[in-house]
RNA sequence: GGGCCUGUAGCUCAGUUGGUUAGAGCGUCCGCCUGAUAAGCGGGAGGUCCGUGGUUCAAAUCCACGCAGGCCCA
């Protein structure tokens, strides 16, 4: 072992670093993990315990990490850690999602290429193979991200989603589904994007930035009607925002059961003309957007819409479209170009008529399935027009096609009215291409058939938060539809569905390389499971001898990503049954608020099919808890991605603070689940308020302890038992604070924990034990009160190391080997149970009264000009409250705050004897205003009215009866809040319960006292500046200017000598050889010079 | 357009089953302290608890309707 990562011993110097640099110091202890190896060690330490399951979310390896990631890691860590130290045995087996259009699109540009026939060009072959290789571009910088932030996960093992074993467990899956019959072929309109040639998930739809405003047309239009009455021309008018797709029109639609008007409109006419001086025309629309769209109008006919269906009118336009067969009807081509009933229509916007592209919407192909409409098609699979159209060439996109069109209709008098207007557009979310609906052939899982189960399932999820899972998955749950799980594409999972080309409804699922093998009677050369060796397997159709062809899609990787559970143990091949087994379900997922129709649900629809078609795995449940984190924002409150290039690099916090401030921060800036601004200056406070905090808490016993040899095991230690007020005080508020952390940690209230935390380092152990018994660890000698001071320190700084270390896990092992030295790892301690025994609530109760006097004391000071240093004769104190007095009245208690406010004596500590105060009652609200209901108005005005003499009765136990509203309303000490208030003329702190005063007046011995405290204070200032380490001695020559000061020298001698360690003083008019004298001024005309050497 | 979340001091956030003086940290101003402290302490200023109604003896808290921001879905 070489010295760098040797342990520093028992009390050992933190790197200096610490404070300046704690990237530095953080990377030392990575050294001593890595070379020690101690994740295994860890590991290796409960590798027989009871398992706490935890599943990582792979994440792509293609894409940098962003802090982002810290965020989702840091809670996944921080539970790992803590479960280990519970006692579990926490797997941690690292994964990869490696497959999907994000990456062909990364290889795609790498290749100067774009769009399929160009991939198709280049070799699908060639092209899989680069993709396998692109995956792993960040993969080293993923590893190193993770093991420098601590997020200890096994990268020896890691699941790939692309590994061969891992495709074959997909497969299985896939084939288990098909088998279970819930698997088909369908036709759906699904948001498409040209560019990519591939329908986009409802997940893909879900990735932020998808959808973004655009300027769209918005564009009513005359589709016209035959005048039988030979009069004024009539037409039917209908609204769109995509003109594309008026050329593919084949129907309008109106809704049965809405009221439709003939219309009579004046002609549009140049400016100034008058309105009907170019005639008038005849249109339909619904008559509750009459007046919005028209403006003034006459009414001529009035129907519902059900007497307009059937009404033919004419096609826009003259040119061509092809029809496609839409598989799922037989179109009625007597029904091209009439109106039809549809329920979706509505009246919000537009006229009440909508024009039918079935290829193009949702809505559309719903209504022409119902209709027996046909399909026409001017745009295709890339987004294109498929031939010519009038003003529009063949290969034009979509979206530039508006124009034209608008311009075509525009010169023929067919638009009635043309704007633009902003619209929520949906766009590709990673090729940026707005996207078009489109009717594509695809493989469905039926999940909407086990719906309930998954919605059962969910309901035995602990969400963290809780509405996340109960309302808005649940939601989602409850409108679920059948998942497309193909994607026409080349780098995935291929699916293991293979159909006749005689009959497609002949069809075999493989759900195995042996039985593909067996199918197809042998492998092909080089077979790899992916495209496009796998398409070269056929084989004969049992049920007609034709050829059974696999289905060319691959599987959305959503359902690889979903699998992870049972395909990272190659479930169920192999000896993976009992790994399974052991790590399914999960007792704990954490990822974030994007994952809840990704990955969170994934898990559930593959998860909640699985386990009840395995009869081997448990059922109700596929992850038990499940944190989820809020987004982590920049600056300004925008979400970070990669496309709008605003991501904060993890190292750069990591170099400016370390981990630790990042991760705490991270964990206790508010409830994780909240949308997080993630701010560098946050991440500063956190280090010096809390780990500087800490920092110095250890430095500060370590320098003490080093110096006097103090040693934790050291028999002579008195027992926590035997140890003064102050260290069994500290001793309880640790054990106290241990129950916290475990009750907060059970409930994954992660923030909540850290702040507890955080509020007894930098109040209790650091700003109140430390400083009020600085004097026990400097003073000289040795003896149990020293031990037991060191030996408090020492165990409530052990406890605080354990405690942070799931959070903060590498100071958490500085100070632990410091502490503990000798014993493994801080991460493979167990955490302690807060001792019973230990806990006492009444010293805890005792010292949140004398902190409330002290502060009281403090303020009375502050206004009097007294400051600390001089001391005063005496405090007085009245309670209203007996239990206060009696807390304060333990020695303990009293001394202390005599102590702390540097006051001589307790002139009076008793209850209000009605000289300083008035009594005064209120109401207690809680009790009384279940009892009193309408009266407790009544009831506090008459309590606060209460005599003093009658509240005293209360007060010693007795009750008082009141008259309310003709009622007798009987009242105990328990109904009424006793407060005191002054009533005196001098200068007095109250806060209800208690009246503090302090005899301020001072005489010249306490003045000489005061002198003889500012001489310490001035004098080692002086020792500082002359730059003497704490511990050296001193000589020390003192000559006063001013008689107060020279008797104070006398009398208090001593004590200076002592307060600035000097072994040697003497009041003289020379310096010491070899020394300057230095003048202090004390106030009050006192000057002392002091000449101050080393002894 | 729908669902969910959030809205509390200049900033970041706490705030228990509704209970009467709404808190902390940071910042700011005044003063103090400082031989563990890139610290600390005391005091001051700073609040329409987003708004409006309602329920209730009592609302930051519960309900309804709005407004603003975010996320998700259309």
């Amino acid at each position: 072992m070489d010295s760098k990562t040797s342990q520093p011993g028992l009390f050992g110097p933190l790197a200096d670093a610490i404070a300046s640099d704690p990237d530095a110091a953080e990377l030392e202890v990575l050294d001593a993990w890595r070379s020690r190896d101690v994740f295994r060690e860890v590991q290796a330490a409960r590798k027989d315990a009871p398992p706490f399951v935890f599943w990582e979310g792979p994440p792509t390896a293609n894409g940098r990490p962003g802090i982002h990631h810290v965020m989702a890691r840091t809670i996944k860590d921080t539970v790992c850690r803590y479960q280990t130290m519970l006692g579990k045995r926490v797997d941690r087996k690292a994964g990869w999602d490696t497959h999907g259009l994000p990456v062909e699109l990364e290889v795609e540009k790498s290749l100067g290429i774009s769009g399929k026939p160009q991939i198709e060009e280049y070799g699908v072959a060639e092209f899989n193979a680069k993709c396998r290789e692109s995956v792993w571009k960040y993969r080293e910088e993923w590893e190193r991200i993770s093991e420098r932030i601590g997020f200890w996960l096994d990268y020896d093992d890691p699941y790939v989603t692309y590994d061969e074993r891992y495709v074959e467990s997909v497969w299985n899956i896939l084939a288990r589904f098909h088998r279970a019959g819930l698997v088909y072929q369908g036709k759906r309109v699904v948001p498409y994007c040209g560019r990519c040639g591939t329908g986009l998930s409802s997940h893909e739809i879900g990735q932020p930035g998808v959808y973004r405003d655009l300027l769209d047309p918005s564009v009513t239009v005359r589709f016209r009607v035959d005048a039988e009455d030979g009069g004024e021309a009539i037409s039917l008018l209908a609204w769109t925002t995509t003109p594309w797709t008026l050329p593919s029109n084949v129907a309008l639609a109106v809704h049965p059961r809405v009221e439709y008007v003939l219309a009579r409109v004046a002609l549009p006419v140049a400016k100034g003309e008058e309105a009907g001086s170019a005639g008038y025309e005849r249109v339909w629309i619904a008559a509750a957007r009459a007046q919005a769209v028209l403006g003034d109008f006459e009414e001529l006919e009035r129907c519902q819409g059900v007497d307009l269906v059937g009404t033919s009118y004419h096609p826009l336009f003259d040119h061509p479209v092809t029809d496609v067969e839409p598989g799922a009807w037989e179109p009625d081509p007597a029904l091209r170009w009439t109106v039809v009933p549809a329920d979706y229509v509505s009246t919000e916007d537009g006229t009440g008529i909508v024009h039918q592209a079935p290829s193009y919407g949702a809505d559309d192909w719903t209504t022409a399935n119902e209709n027996d409409l046909p399909v026409a098609q001017a745009v295709g699979a890339e987004g294109r027009f498929v031939a010519d159209f009038g003003p529009v060439p063949a290969g034009t996109f979509f979206k530039d096609a508006d124009d034209a069109l608008m311009e075509d209709l525009k010169q023929r008098g067919l638009m009635f009215k043309k704007a633009r207007e902003n619209h929520s557009y949906p766009h590709c979310w990673r090729c940026d291409t707005p996207l078009f609906y489109y009717a594509t052939p695809a493989w469905y899982i039926r999940t909407t058939s086990y719906k309930d189960r998954m919605i059962e399932y969910n309901r035995r999820c602990n969400w963290v938060p809780p509405e996340v899972g109960e309302k808005r998955f649940s939601d989602w749950l409850e409108n679920n539809i059948d998942w497309n799980i193909s994607r026409e594409r080349y780098w995935g999972t291929p699916l293991p569905f293979w159909v006749c080309d005689r009959d497609d409804t002949h069809q075999r699922a493989l759900g195995s390389v042996e039985e593909m093998r067996a199918a197809a009677g042998g492998l092909p050369d080089g077979f790899d499971n992916h495209k496009p060796s796998i398409d070269q397997l056929r084989f004969a159709c049992e049920e007609c001898g034709g050829t059974m062809v696999r289905t060319k899609s691959v599987v959305d990787c959503w359902f690889d990503s979903g699998s992870m559970p049972y395909a990272q143990h190659h479930w169920p091949f192999g000896d993976s049954q009992s790994r399974l087994a052991d790590q399914f379900p999960a007792d704990f997922i954490a990822e974030g608020l994007d994952q809840t129709r990704g990955w969170f649900y994934s898990l559930l629809a593959v998860g909640a099919f699985v386990a009840e078609d395995a009869p081997e795995l448990p059922k109700g449940v596929v992850y038990q808890n499940c944190v989820v984190n809020g987004l982590v924002l920049d600056k300004d409150g925008v979400k970070m991605s990669k496309r709008l290039g605003n991501i904060v690099d993890p190292w750069e916090a990591v170099k400016a603070h370390g981990i630790d401030a990042v991760r705490w921060y991270m964990l206790s800036s508010g409830a994780p689940w909240l949308p997080k601004r993630f701010d560098m200056e946050g991440v500063l406070e956190v280090r010096r308020r809390f780990l500087g905090t800490l920092i110095n808490s250890y430095r500060f016993l370590a320098d003490y302890a080093r110096i006097d040899g103090f040693r934790p095991r050291d028999a002579a230690i008195p027992r926590v038992a035997e140890r003064p007020e102050i260290d069994r005080w500290l001793a309880s508020r640790s054990e106290s604070l241990v129950g916290e952390v475990r009750a907060r940690m059970s409930e994954y209230d992660l923030s909540g924990a850290c702040r507890a935390v955080e509020g007894f380092v930098v109040d209790e152990l650091s700003n109140w034990y430390i400083r009020r018994n600085r004097r026990r660890f400097w003073k000289g000698g040795a003896g149990p009160d020293k031990q037991s001071a060191y030996a408090t320190l020492h165990g409530a700084l052990r406890t605080v190391a354990l405690l942070i270390a799931p959070a903060a896990p590498f100071l958490a092992e500085m100070l632990w080997e410091r502490l503990q030295p000798g014993d493994e790892s801080v991460h493979a301690q167990f955490l302690p149970v807060a001792d019973e025994l230990v806990r006492d609530e009444r010293l805890e109760a005792s010292m949140r009264v004398v902190e409330r006097v002290v502060e009281m004391g403090r303020a009375l000071r502050e206004r009097n000009n007294l400051r600390v240093r001089q001391p005063l004769r005496a405090i007085h104190l009245r309670a209203s409250d007996p239990e206060t007095l009696e807390l304060l009245r333990s020695g303990f208690a009293s001394e202390l705050v005599l102590d702390e406010l540097n006051i001589k004596s307790w002139g009076s500590l008793d209850a209000d004897d009605g000289q300083l105060c008035t009594l005064r009652a209120k109401a207690n609200f809680k009790t009384l205003g279940k009892r009193l209901g309408k009266q407790m108005k009544a009831a506090a005005a008459a309590i606060g009215e209460l005599e003093p003499d009658r509240i005293a009765a209360l007060r010693s136990g007795g009750s008082v009866t009141l008259e309310l509203e003709g009622e007798t309303v009987e009242l105990t000490a328990a109904d009424v809040d006793v407060s005191v208030e002054s009533r005196a003329d001098f200068d007095v702190e109250a806060d209800g319960r208690m009246i503090v005063f302090l005899d301020t007046e001072l005489d010249d011995a306490l003045l000489r006292e005061g002198l003889a405290r500012e001489a310490v204070n001035r004098l080692n200032g002086l020792r500082k500046q002359a730059g003497l380490a704490i511990d050296d001695r001193i000589r020390l020559n003192l000559d006063a200017r001013g008689e107060q000061l020279g008797r104070a020298l006398l009398e208090h001698g001593d004590f200076i000598a002592a307060e600035t360690l000097a072994e040697a003083w003497q009041i003289s008019k020379d310096a010491l050889p070899g020394t300057e004298w230095s003048e202090c001024e004390l106030g009050d005309g006192e000057l002392l010079r002091v000449s101050l050497a080393r002894a």
